[in-house]
DNA sequence: CAGAAACGGGG
DNA sequence: GTGTACGTTTCTG
């Protein structure tokens, strides 16, 4: 089955693990809810006195305690590893473990349980995945909703299988509604429209106006609109649904509407309701088994414009204006029926289309990067590109026996965030219009920089060492032997990129070569970020070092290639980072 | 000027 | 939910 989404669940006071997927047969889909009893929570703890820590960590009850031997930043280190019996045990026991006094650390205490699990597992969401199990009836904390959802138990443990671009069912929604005086207010404000569109030939507005309509489908009231919505979600059965900020307006105000209606709001593919997570600042919408992607929050990271509305972001990618009504008249157009209604019914179907490809043009990218990265979906969609880089790493440093730095305290956040680094060397243009020119750049060269000297938090050294590579300026030293854990990584992918470009160089089918350059991308830019978080202050494998060490040598670089470059007769007249912009005249030459 | 508050998107 | 967090711009004292 393909992997959608992941999470536990509490039974008998043992976590389960119940993995959310669909299984594409030939004549029917199935949903699949697969439950896992078998996996535990645990931590690392880094003791002083082994003997003594161990004793220590007995008389708090634990006794589940396995001695292990782990790297950290590539030093051989034992370690015990804490079994605990419940992800809540984890925060509730955290300060008495970091109390003793034979404990030096604890790591990897704050990386959630489905994660976890996927990372010790080695499966990936998006991904193909093999389980054997048995089929079981449904139970009070997991009931199907539907005929063709299958529940099982897993007997082995699930196994990663190769697989190509899963094909999905996506749908788009949007909501329309009736605020006369000002923002939309959900204790009074009613919903007049729903449109939803996806990928089957769906494409209709729910409203209590416009009988017979072409794409508009009439409800009696605000109560059916919100019904009728539920009922499409439910038969349509997508594996993922897309809106565009629909986590901080959409999903929040039918949810308040349908409280104050009565309606169900019993989306999720086991029967359960709707429901926020509070994720700092912001909400996320979330629906068991059904992945929400908030594609605002996707393309603010995408792409680098002014502003991030539907229309602009619409216009940045397809390179069309759409109908736009102005936000505060739209009751106006509503009240007044005839043409204006008319177009209203336009502009909501409009909405929802451009939201539906903006998800197709879109998902292709963050599907993939959920496939490399290896958690779900709808966590990568609202993760920092950063943050992404971050779970890539953590699932690399398992691969390699490594225990993964702990995230910065608060203090440490304060501290790292007063600092900066040196960027790139920027020579301002030359005024004038130059013709004639050439361009020179390097091809990503600060993950070239990574991996050629090695920057790494585990190879920063200030011994004596003769085998280092020096940094221009700064003058931080890192080891040439052994391989870094950053550097192996980015070295990994850059690798894996090459071969896929290959691959699509020599593909002669359209769609494989389209696929393959979605993966390619993916990867580029997971390589490329990896510079951007040695300096980014809420990184595990932060390094200050690192960062300017980077950027020194990437200063150095084009320096010494643009005065290289004037040797033979070029002179340049912008540079900016990476390559720059030569006027060539062989006069010049000497 | 520093620190607090507001903003983004949505209708 | 192994909770608790964004980056930037504008206002306020």
């Amino acid at each position: 089955m393909i992997l959608l989404d992941i999470d536990y669940v509490t039974i008998k006071e043992k976590p389960v693990i119940r993995l959310f997927g669909r299984e594409q047969g030939s004549e029917d889909d199935k949903i699949i809810i697969a439950l896992d009893k078998s996996f535990k929570p645990y931590i690392y703890v880094i003791p002083s006195d082994l003997d003594l820590c161990r004793e220590q960590l007995q008389s708090l009850g634990l006794d589940n305690i396995e001695e292990i031997k782990r790297k950290d930043l590539g030093r051989d280190l034992n370690v015990f590893k804490v079994t605990l019996k419940h992800p809540q045990d984890v925060p509730r026991l955290r300060d008495d473990i970091w109390g003793l006094s034979e404990v030096k650390e604890i790591r990897e205490h704050d990386i959630p349980f489905y994660r976890r699990y996927l990372i010790d597992k080695g499966i990936f969401p998006m991904s193909e995945i093999k389980i054997k199990g048995d089929l079981i009836k449904s139970s009070s904390s997991v009931f199907s909703s539907s005929k063709n959802t299958q529940l099982m138990e897993i007997k082995n443990p699930p196994k990663h299988v190769e697989s190509d671009f899963p094909e999905l069912k996506i749908l788009s929604f949007d909501i329309e509604v009736r605020n006369p005086d000002g923002m939309p207010n959900a204790e009074k404000d009613e919903i007049i429209m729903i449109g939803i569109a996806g990928n089957m030939g769906l494409d209709k507005v729910i409203s209590t106006k416009g009988e017979d309509h072409q794409f508009v489908e009439k409800a009696a009231n605000e109560k059916e609109i919100l019904e009728k919505f539920v009922d499409t979600i439910k038969n349509y059965q997508p594996d993922l649904l897309v809106g565009y900020n629909s986590d901080n307006f959409d999903f929040p105000y039918i949810k308040d509407r349908a409280k104050l209606l009565g309606v169900k709001m019993d989306l999720g593919v086991d029967g359960s309701n709707l429901k926020f997570l509070r994720r700092g600042f912001a909400n996320s919408a979330s629906i068991k088994g059904i992945i929400h992607v908030d594609l605002y929050l996707v393309m603010r990271r995408y792409m680098h414009l002014d502003r991030y509305t539907l229309e602009r972001v619409y216009l940045e990618l397809f390179g069309e204006q759409k109908l736009d009504l102005p936000g505060d008249k739209l009751w106006k157009y509503w009240d007044a029926e005839g043409e204006s209604l008319e177009k209203l019914f336009y502009y909501a179907r409009e909405d929802v289309i451009a939201t539906y490809e903006i998800g197709e043009k879109i998902l292709p990218l963050n599907l993939e990067l959920s496939r490399i990265v290896g958690q779900p979906l709808f966590d990568l969609s609202r993760m920092t590109t950063g943050q992404q880089v971050e779970w890539f790493l953590i699932r690399k440093a398992h691969e390699f026996g490594e225990i993964a730095p702990n995230k910065p305290s608060h203090t440490q956040y304060s501290i790292r965030r007063g600092k900066s680094v040196e960027g790139g060397y920027v020579k301002e243009p030359e005024k004038g219009l130059h013709e004639n020119i050439v361009q020179f750049d390097f091809r990503s060269l600060y993950p070239s920089i990574i991996i050629s000297k090695n920057v790494s938090p585990d190879t920063l050294t200030d011994g004596e060492d003769l085998k280092v590579y020096l940094a221009p300026e700064s003058g931080y030293k890192f080891l040439k032997e052994p391989r870094g854990f950053i550097p192996s990584v980015i070295g990994q992918v850059l690798k894996e990129r090459s071969r896929l470009k290959y691959k699509m160089r020599d593909s002669d089918d359209l769609l494989e070569k389209k696929m393959l350059n979605v993966q390619q991308d993916a990867l580029k830019r997971l390589a490329n970020t990896m510079y951007g978080v040695y300096g980014y202050s809420r990184f595990r494998w932060y390094c200050l070092e690192c960062a300017e060490a980077i950027t020194a040598w990437g200063r150095d670089y084009i320096k010494k290639t643009m005065e290289e470059a004037k040797m033979f007769g070029f002179h340049s007249i912008y540079a900016d980072t990476d390559g720059f912009y030569a006027t060539y005249n062989p006069e010049y030459q000497n």
